[in-house]
DNA sequence: TCTACTCTTTGGACTATACCAATATTTAGG
DNA sequence: CCTAAATATTGGTATAGTCCAAAGAGTAGA
């Protein structure tokens, strides 16, 4: 079994400093022949190297090295951009829709709401150190919000908006955490080849008064996070 | 892209239902023969709808159609059987070893006990419908539960006796999700090939005190689960 | 110096084939 | 009829290429 040698091989340089985090390494054309064997073989190597988290791809660019994963609590208002800051991480987003819209069939089943009800859709990329972890769509009960899109939604976060100008403020959030693959523009905004593995977690929360505010599909490059998180069961 | 035609082919066969759950897929050759194709480009195709969750694999035993996940909520202390019965599944469980031993660094950092202290280790199995889903590993402090072993570990499940016997409860649940890879004999008890995609949990328990009673890792086969779980934010 | 075009390298996708060992199936024997 | 040995099938792993289009590097021109 050629690809554990190959995989223990580059496992090692990581450990040993040789290839650090965000790291290129060398063509795949290079480390097959360093091996001492095909393309086909090496690259079934690197993939499961990616499916451990240890390297990641970037379409048509090569593989990396991952960085150390950032820790995410799904349970927490902590939006995004503090998150990352809190664990000395350099984020970033970019606003990519923001529009109002009709509910498609599966938005208006997650938002409790009768089909083309209108609702404020939002897509986002947001970035860890200018690489690409995360895919976030919003779908938001329009009708709890007006004039929300005048606000700008790529400096400040959702959540602030909600607490500042509307008096909503997150109470109970569902979730759901499943894994998944990247295909068409998720893929592309996230500079993965169609088929890379991801984690998905899906949310809908609920304000003060138990009322369905908003819910979010977020496509993550499964080695960017670690899902952390603290539950107290009320006896 | 030849190998996007096979996906959609596979995925619409189940979908119509010409296809069912846990049905055996064709052998590989027939397979590639009937989407004229080889068989490196079918199981690419594969490879990807197992990422996806539609299908998984075991070891030389070949490819089969994934049935519904299983939702799971690790908040919960509802067992593995519980959860199982409570949404019509079959659940089974096998115990592969309990025994006190010295625990190995890794386990004495996670349950916060200096080195070659003494705890439990308890390795299981668990199946849904016959199929072996997840692998579990318990690490648990001795000195709280004197003859823990005594007892029935594989017929009753660890937070009854805990409750019963010693009178502790689970309070808080610190719980971490990533997703990783199986090998070894992890890959073997739950017939997988070395490399398959899995979903990682870890969880600390702590008991209506505050003290730290166990921990565990739970190995599983991503496609059988679905982590749903909801959090009431404290204001 | 900056931009536009050209050339080279590289990753993505695919073909064709081969060998081995573990399964699954069939066949032979008690 | 059941068990055990022989056989066929199948998945796991690997080799050796090929073609193409995108990315990156280098070059020439404004």
């Amino acid at each position: 079994m050629q690809y554990l040698k190959i995989k223990d091989a580059i496992v090692e340089q990581i450990e040993d400093g040789m290839l650090t985090a965000r790291q290129k390494l060398p063509a795949e054309r290079k480390l097959a022949e360093a091996f001492d064997t095909t393309r086909v073989t090496l690259r079934e190597a690197l993939s499961m190297l990616e499916a451990e988290g240890r390297v990641y791809r970037e379409d048509r660019r090569g593989w990396f090295v991952s960085p150390e994963p950032m820790s995410y609590d799904p349970t927490q208002t902590l939006n995004f951009t503090n998150m990352a800051l809190a664990q000395q991480r350099q984020p970033r987003t970019e606003l990519l829709a923001a529009k109002q819209v009709l509910a498609s069939k599966h938005a208006a089943k997650k938002l409790e709401l009768p089909p083309f009800s209108d609702i404020y859709r939002i897509d986002r990329v947001r970035y860890l150190e200018e690489r690409p972890v995360l895919y976030v769509t919003n779908f938001i009960r329009a009708e709890l919000f007006p004039d929300l899109l005048e606000r700008d939604c790529s400096q400040n976060s959702l959540t602030d908006i909600y607490r500042e100008h509307y008096g909503v403020e997150y109470q109970r959030i569902r979730y759901r955490i499943t894994t998944s693959s990247l295909q068409g523009e998720i893929a592309q905004v996230l500079r993965a080849t169609a088929g890379t593995p991801a984690m998905v977690v899906e949310r809908i929360n609920y304000s003060q008064t138990g009322e369905l505010i908003d819910c979010d599909i977020e496509y993550w490059r499964h080695d960017a996070i670690s899902i952390d998180s603290i539950a107290e069961l009320s006896v």
